[in-house]
DNA sequence: CCGTCATGGCTAACAGCGTTAGCTGAATTG
DNA sequence: CAATTCAGCTAACGCTGTTAGCCATGACGG
């Protein structure tokens, strides 16, 4: 378990108790997402890096042929980037942004319920399981990412919990661990995961 | 989610009436777990890149670092394995027998009990977390693995849920999506994880 | 208008990765 | 004793992320 390479971040909010100091509307867009992140350019390599990454995997995300699809050479990337994790940041950033979104839209769609943010994750994560992976099966770089983003994703299930952490939690793994399994090929072919998910939402949401 | 180097097996079994045609007797060894599986250096040679995987994680666990502790150069090892994936399926397949073998020993200390599942899932997935991501972070290479571990490791559950098939499931997708996210350090730092697992447990085995 | 400087490309190179080819000495076997 | 297999070796290839250093372009201040 040590990685050295880690954040560990995280910063305040006064402890919680455990009731609900939840905001009650949906859509405050948390932090203001400042458009100067990055140049254009930097977000130009990053589109690349994530058609490259969406269409053939990881293993084929190389700072060679990220720069080939832009048709300069790897060491002009350096330029932009630090190194290739701080554009693996970046994708880490869009797919918790998007994600957020998701799950915002379904709850402003079908308020407080649990089966419609269920399917928001699983459709998401299961359109883009590359990125779903990059930015899950590593330790969050919450010191690199756009303050309050990592919160954001995580309320729409927390306000339909009612401000349950513990169930929240409890929810959130089942809806990550389903679709893990599933993106990894890990149930038997012949599995009806349709109801298994049924099965999880209904007996952690009766 | 095209990988290419996949496996896809999973050999029949008539479809399961989903109604317990599970075995009721646990320690049924499933296999023979034939010993001649690997030869003598085949096994140190596993058990040395065992040692660097759990001791300092899979970005040293290098042909080049896993020759070095067994004194010989990397290329020897080519004369043991194809390549380096065949020296990673055999951890896979070490992962999933002790784990499957943790869950029967659970098993028979508390029959029946979903809790002491859990709880011996989670105390070995987080006694070797490394282990555990590469056993699980990939597509299952069911072609090479042991006939009949798979099965061997999911058992237990099923044997718990009374064979019923969509409760193993989601509860195996709530407990292994808790120790993923536990894993990579992507709850808050104060979470209160045991009581996440409770309530988990809880509402799907009330 | 001209010098200065930042920007964003480039080539060459390094160390480390998985892996292959081909050699060699020791042990086993017919 | 000869032949063969085994298990090591060195050298090398193509790939990876990354660094150093060079050069053209364009913006800007005097």
């Amino acid at each position: 378990m040590t990685d050295a390479t880690d954040e560990t971040g995280r910063t305040g909010k006064p402890a919680a108790r455990t009731a609900p100091d939840v905001p009650a509307v949906a859509h405050v867009p948390a932090a203001p997402f400042a458009p100067d992140r990055l140049t254009a350019r930097a977000r130009e390599i990053v589109a690349a890096a994530r058609d490259l990454l969406e269409e053939s995997g990881p293993a084929v995300l190389t700072m060679r042929t990220l720069a080939d699809r832009l048709g300069i050479k790897a060491p002009s990337l350096y330029k932009h980037f630090p190194d290739k994790h701080a554009v693996e940041v970046e994708l880490i950033a869009q797919m918790l942004e998007e994600s957020a979104a998701a799950l915002e839209a379904a709850e402003s769609r079908t308020p407080g319920s649990l089966e419609a943010l269920a399917e928001a994750y699983r459709t998401y994560a299961l359109a883009h399981p590359h990125l779903y992976c990059l930015a899950t099966e590593r330790p969050l770089p919450r010191t690199l990412l756009p303050a309050g983003l990592e919160d954001r994703a995580a309320l729409p299930l927390l306000r339909a919990c009612a401000g349950d952490r513990d169930l929240a939690r409890a929810t959130w793994a089942f809806t990550h661990g389903m679709v893990s399994l599933e993106i990894h090929g890990r149930f038997p072919e012949d599995a009806d995961l349709d109801a298994a998910w049924k099965r999880g939402l209904r007996t952690l949401h009766p």
